[in-house]
RNA sequence: CGGGGUGUAGCGCAGCUUGGUCAGCGCGCAUGCUUUGGGAGCAUGAGGUCGGCGGUUCAAAUCCGCCCACCCCGACCA
């Protein structure tokens, strides 16, 4: 790569001066001597459409699983991301600071978290021995440094982000950037004198995220959610809507509720109710699915019980759901109070032989504790396991025939389901969680002694907030909501240029000679461009230029040779007009103008 | 960690079952000429300890063992 003007040492996320928006400033690339190595094929371990687009166009290169290099090209995407979140945080009142990767033990062993974070964390040590992680998140050197330095409640509140490397040892890495284990995360910590400012500052962290995300061009969705390892009360994820996303959201089609999977409510329908007979045992030779039952006695899936086997911390625990239903795993374990709890597996259902894999049911089962879902609270008429081989139960009532230790929300919602606020129908998608809120309260200040004096000299804990956007990620995730068959279409706020000038036929000199000329005009304009000086076929580049997504393309060819027009194409529309080059520049820049998109 | 799979030139792959002119193809790369509105043509050429180590054999990319890396499914997770 060959610098083409612009200052050096000028910061990223600099060159607000055309006021336009314009990506960047000054920083013009030739493509004959840019490095940007596009494929024609496909890397093999790509899936989906924004891994493999952006190795093809030459933007990112694998060095090993979850870790990639970013080349000249995908690193302005990230620094023109960043440059949009700092933007906001800015305008939000957060100060940036730098943090570092590598964090001593003693630290995380203050918010119990050394013991708690588990093998997801990468661990090290120094020559000396001293054991130091390589931070997943930053709370306790931010609760650290706040601590240390901050005493009165005249210094709050006080809102300090960074963007920087994070390290989580995914046990599967996946999608390219999607999963990685090494990524770019910018995180911002609020510290509050109590949960009125607390709430005031997750407040204008919501609706900065609100802004970048709709920034950096994407359809999004705040969704209430779990915390997780990270803690607190209150939280929420922006999630991106995309069919590769590994999380799954419920949201209301008449109110704004919305929630992740994980926790999204329901309302239950009423119980289904027999008539009142008897229970009955029924030979049921072989049968032991939900399905296979079901079919044969005639009777449909949500009148059976199903009954699973957990074992929860060591001890064997019943989950009964309907049977058309998913227990969810992260309703149940907040419902157990722990994470350490998994479905039997086939040691677990050797290990206890009184169960009877196929055949378990609530009626007469020994077990310590049973959690029913609430849809079954008054049922009868159901059908479930006897406990007993080639044997089930009808004709069963709730209250009756047994009687479950509590009851709880632990199935998953589903399309179509009636929505707790409204009873508005449920609709369920996947997304890619491209940012999350919390309000963690007191759990890092209380653990960590994070405390100010207060107007009367009281020491209290801070209350604090943390904020993350997973930077990288949202760089995929653009790119699945901004992509086609022939390659990817960067948002003008996002892009790695505005203008791609393809000149075809780089060496007949007249087009070659408008081609500098519109280049060094959109310089002084401050319009980024990519120059392809290549003496490649039209074919070529046209196709690279369909990969690398630049929003707008500028091509001299014939229409040039006979009337001097110059073309304008729209990436992402496909609209195409001639014009001269006068006219060019300035429905660029009323184009660029029109996206509404300049920061301040 | 469990299950499945792959490692052969920069990238994508064939060859392995049936050891022996199997070191091969396409793309890319280099040089020259032609070509330039949708991944051009011709010619010439460079490039690989066949993932590593060990074994079987007269002979191993090919068979066997161990190891490493990577991918997919699952468990887990922001």
């Amino acid at each position: 790569m060959v610098p083409q003007g612009g200052a050096p040492g000028r910061p990223a996320g600099g060159g607000r001066e055309n006021g336009k928006g314009i990506p960047g400033k000054g920083r013009i690339m030739r493509q004959s001597k840019a490095f940007i190595p596009t494929l024609k094929e496909s890397p093999a371990d790509a899936e989906i459409a924004s891994h493999r687009l952006l190795v093809r166009a030459g933007f990112l290169r694998r060095v090993a699983a979850g870790i990639y290099e970013f080349l000249p090209l995908g690193t302005r995407v990230v620094q023109r991301i960043c440059r949009v979140v700092r933007e906001e945080m800015n305008r939000a009142g957060a100060q940036e600071v730098i943090l570092p990767i590598m964090q001593p033990r003693e630290l995380w062993e203050e918010s119990g978290r050394w013991a708690k974070y588990g093998p997801e964390m990468m661990r090290l040590k120094d020559r000396a021995e001293r054991d130091f992680g390589l931070g997943p998140t930053h709370e306790e050197v931010i609760t650290d440094l706040v601590r240390n330095n901050v005493s009165s409640w005249r210094e709050l509140p006080l809102n300090l982000y960074q963007i920087g490397t994070k390290f989580r040892d995914e046990i599967r890495p996946r999608f390219g950037l999607l999963r990685g284990r090494e990524f770019i995360m910018k995180d911002a910590y609020s510290f509050d004198r109590d949960q009125e400012g607390m709430e005031r500052s997750y407040r204008e962290m919501y609706e900065a995220y609100a802004r970048v995300f709709t920034r950096c061009g994407c359809t999004w969705r705040a969704v209430e959610a779990a915390t997780g390892l990270i803690g607190g009360d209150v939280s929420h994820e922006f999630m991106v809507p995309a069919a590769v996303g590994e999380d799954l959201i419920a949201y209301c089609g008449e109110c704004d509720y919305a929630a992740n999977l994980e926790l999204a409510e329901y309302m239950r329908g009423e119980p289904p109710r027999g008539d009142g007979g008897p229970m009955e045992r029924v030979h049921t030779p072989d049968r032991r699915t939900i399905e296979e039952v079901s079919g044969f006695l005639g009777l449909e899936p949500s009148r059976f019980v199903k009954c699973l086997m957990f074992l929860v911390e060591d001890r064997p625990t019943a989950v009964l759901v309907p049977g058309d239903r998913e227990a969810n795993e992260g309703k149940l374990g907040r419902v157990l109070g722990t994470d350490e709890f998994r479905l039997f597996n086939e040691e677990d259902w050797r290990r206890f032989p009184q169960y009877l894999q196929g055949f378990v049911g609530p009626v007469g089962l020994e077990v310590e504790e049973t959690i029913a879902d609430l849809y079954l609270r008054g049922a009868s008429g159901l059908a479930c396991g006897a406990n007993e081989v080639d044997y089930h139960l009808v004709g069963v009532e709730e209250g009756r025939d047994f009687r479950p230790g509590r009851f709880a929300d632990v199935t998953s919602a589903r399309e179509g389901d009636a929505c707790p606020r409204c009873g508005g129908a449920l609709h369920v998608e996947a997304g890619i969680e491209v940012g999350q809120v919390f309000q963690l309260g007191l759990k890092y200040s209380e653990a960590m002694r994070c405390t100010y004096d207060d107007e009367r000299g009281e020491t209290k804990p801070m209350y604090m907030g943390c904020y993350g956007i997973g930077v990288t990620r949202l760089m995929a995730a653009v790119i699945e909501q901004h992509h086609d068959e022939r390659g990817m279409m960067w948002p003008l706020e996002v892009a790695p240029a505005a203008l791609h000038i393809l000149p075809l036929d780089y060496q007949r000199e007249g087009r070659r000679a408008a081609a500098e000329e519109l280049y060094a005009r959109c310089l002084e304009r401050g319009v980024e461009v990519l120059l392809d000086d290549r003496e490649e076929s039209a074919g070529v580049k046209f196709a690279d230029a369909d990969l690398i997504g630049i929003p707008f393309r500028a091509v001299i060819g014939k229409a040039f040779d006979a009337d001097g027009l110059i073309e304008l194409q729209a990436r992402a529309t496909g609209e195409r007009s001639r014009m001269g080059m006068e006219e060019l520049l300035s429905h660029l820049e009323g184009l660029v103008e029109e996206t509404g998109l300049s920061g301040e």
